[in-house]
DNA sequence: AATTTCGTCAACCGCCGTGAG
DNA sequence: CCTCACGGCGGTTGACGAAAT
């Protein structure tokens, strides 16, 4: 019954990879493709758990995956799907396709998470460190009420007590497409509305990242006219601006100010109940 | 120069959902 | 229907190098 197990436990090496096992373990899965890794350590003779090879694979030999420092751009698009999703790195990882999941939870627990606290502990009187010198008023504005932020999320997305509060308790597949669907929308109106020059350091790289995660969207060939991101970003802001009106703006600068919606204010709860009102999750 | 502290990140651990048998 | 390995995920650890003392 059942099926066979994976790997003994004994004999299973651990600890880092010599380069020696990185090109077997390359090698096979040139021959054979990623998965079964079930197979993998029988037939290539790595001493390593199934387990321990497709970490590896993914994380680190995997082509296509870029390292070392991460740009404003992706930095950015970390801490708002961040502040969109909470942890989960997998999700968040899926719009930034050169990185993968590991690590993006790295960035954000070496430096992002950091970076958000000090800006916290700092943001009423602006501290004069040039550690924040290059960096633009909108993290410390965001960093300031992450929190804030993150339940206004959670309140938004409650729609007559059918969508759990919490995002990470999408039980429902579908549910979670849902949500996801709709951030790669609010990502692709914020997308378009970037800078000439600016950018996802692949533009390509936004819409097969949407490809790639067909599952949980199916926005990666919408055009900023049929997207619903618009409708969004005024709706969030609380204005009646036409769609056209809205498709000149800079969606990051309205997914800023929503992210700074004040609970005890008039304009935020008109925001946010044009949101439930407007957009259709 | 030696030691300690800090930052980074690859890898491991444990849990969960899925599906093979 | 039940069991349990697989694959995937998020949290955590620990080795290593850099910076500070």
């Amino acid at each position: 019954m059942g099926r066979p197990p994976c790997c003994d436990k004994e004999g299973v090496k651990k600890g880092p990879w010599t380069p020696e096992e990185d090109i077997i373990l390359v090698s096979y899965v040139q021959d054979h493709g990623p998965g079964n890794w079930r197979a993998v350590p029988a037939k290539t003779g790595l001493m390593r758990c199934s387990k321990s090879c497709r970490l590896r694979w993914t994380n680190y030999l995997r082509p296509g995956i870029r390292r070392g420092n991460f740009s404003d751009r992706e930095e950015k698009l970390i801490v708002h799907l961040q502040a969109l999703l909470g942890n989960r790195w997998a999700a968040i990882a899926s719009y930034l396709p050169e990185r993968t999941d590991n690590d993006i939870k790295n960035y954000w627990n070496t430096h992002l998470k950091k970076k958000l606290e000090r800006a916290t502990c700092t943001a009423a009187p602006p501290p004069p460190k040039k550690e924040f010198a290059y960096k633009g008023q909108w993290e410390r504005r965001l960093q300031t009420d992450i929190n804030l932020a993150r339940r206004a999320l959670r309140e938004a997305l409650t729609v007559d007590g059918t969508m759990s509060t919490s995002p990470a308790a999408y039980r429902n597949p579908a549910d979670y497409a849902l949500s996801a669907h709709n951030i790669s929308r609010m990502l692709d109106g914020w997308a378009l509305g970037k800078p000439a020059g600016a950018g996802v350091s692949n533009p390509s790289a936004a819409d097969s990242a949407s490809a790639s995660s067909s599952e949980l969207t199916d926005c990666s060939s919408s055009s900023a006219s049929n997207c619903a991101a618009p409708a969004l970003w005024s709706s969030l802001l609380g204005c009646q601006s036409n769609a056209a009106a809205a498709d000149e703006e800079m969606p990051l600068s309205a997914l800023e100010s929503w992210l700074l919606l004040d609970d005890s204010t008039d304009q935020s709860a008109a925001a946010r109940e044009g949101l439930l009102r407007n957009y259709p999750f």
